[in-house]
DNA sequence: AATAAGTCAAACAGTGATGTTCGGGTTGCC
DNA sequence: GGCAACCCGAACATCACTGTTTGACTTATT
């Protein structure tokens, strides 16, 4: 039962707004940092009561969900500030790649918590959003010839997204250095993309 | 304490040997499908009492050090009937990842387990010793000229085993079919090493 | 055929998680 | 100032898992 009511307004009170954007930012490096992270964890992590968190989220499935769409939200932000289907696609790859690796740090853990948690179904419908950008660009440069075309596209974008994520768990492993992440990165994915001479 | 007392010969009765291997077979498909599966689950899919299995490993850790010894002697009985060390550096890497990758379909998931369940330190020992290989082919095909040298072996290697992994999961997902993957990943990796024209 | 080794179901204790309820204490808001 | 919304610790019921023990049963080995 909802120990909520709902006030006339509509809307929340002040201080529990705050507290609920307290929980998602929270949540979020929680699951990031470990996957299976339990709701004590995210409460005091929060700085809140365990009966607090559950008040606004009746179950751990919707914190997770809070904490993807907030995540999915900034990253196609990300993606398309870097503006990928303008300019010559090898070019506009590298900025992608460039603004977008830090992110995945974050959306790494994410998306292991949400495979565990989730239906695959659930999880693919968040995954493919800011991956259609991706593919487009993908699609784009083969058919400009900037890209190579005999790998399918699907292939390649799943090439892409395994590779940042793999980068993004060796700069937290501290096997790698994050201010070699970017370059080592363009230089690794756009061998792949390009054509054979 | 051990409920099993040493019979004189020093080995165990031929049907508790035979369960044993049962074990670990079975053990090994079930951890690569879901690393976190109890032992009950490892149990049932022996076809045996949850106590027995208890009887021969005393511990869930247990019974994943011994898939984890299996799946490494196996890999590098494959890993060198590739002769890794012969042949030009782009032919023999080719040989590498068509016998390989069927294996890391297995080897995937248990990694995962093995990160679980296990000190970062001991997976990184299983971890090192199959992929020792793919680095000195690597190192030598940088020295010889025959890759690139312009980025670090070591994300070479952290490179071909992502893919190598991706792949698999994709072929287990049913989004890649399993006849392609060997051509694909060959493709796809040579890009990677292929020095810069 | 006798003995030791092995198997197994049922039941136990312990742990750690999810969600829920209760009651008293705070605090935003009108 | 007063009320409703909110916070929170403590305690509860469940559940799933890990390991362990007991005692009876079956089977390999000599």
């Amino acid at each position: 039962m909802a120990t909520q009511g709902r006030r006339p307004g509509g809307r929340k009170r002040a201080d529990a707004e705050r507290n609920i954007a307290t929980i998602v930012s929270a949540a979020t490096e929680c699951f990031a940092r470990d996957p299976d992270v339990s709701m004590s964890g995210i409460a005091k992590a929060a700085g809140l009561g365990r009966v607090t968190l559950y008040s606004h989220f009746p179950s751990r499935e919707d914190v997770l969900r809070a904490v993807l769409d907030a995540s999915i939200a900034e990253g196609t932000d990300v993606i398309e500030a870097a503006a990928p289907h303008q300019g010559p696609p090898a070019e506009a790859f590298a900025r992608l790649i460039r603004s977008c690796w830090p992110m995945l740090s974050r959306f790494g853990g994410l998306h292991t918590a949400a495979q565990r948690a989730l239906t695959a179904d659930e999880v693919r419908r968040y995954h493919d959003e800011p991956m259609a950008h991706v593919e487009r660009l993908i699609d784009r440069g083969q058919k400009e010839g900037a890209f190579r075309a005999d790998l399918p596209v699907d292939w390649l974008v799943t090439t892409v997204y395994s590779l940042l994520h793999t980068a993004s768990g060796e700069v937290a492993a501290g096997r790698m250095a994050a201010e070699n992440v970017g370059e080592i990165l363009e230089k690794t994915l756009l061998a792949v993309l390009r054509p054979i001479s």
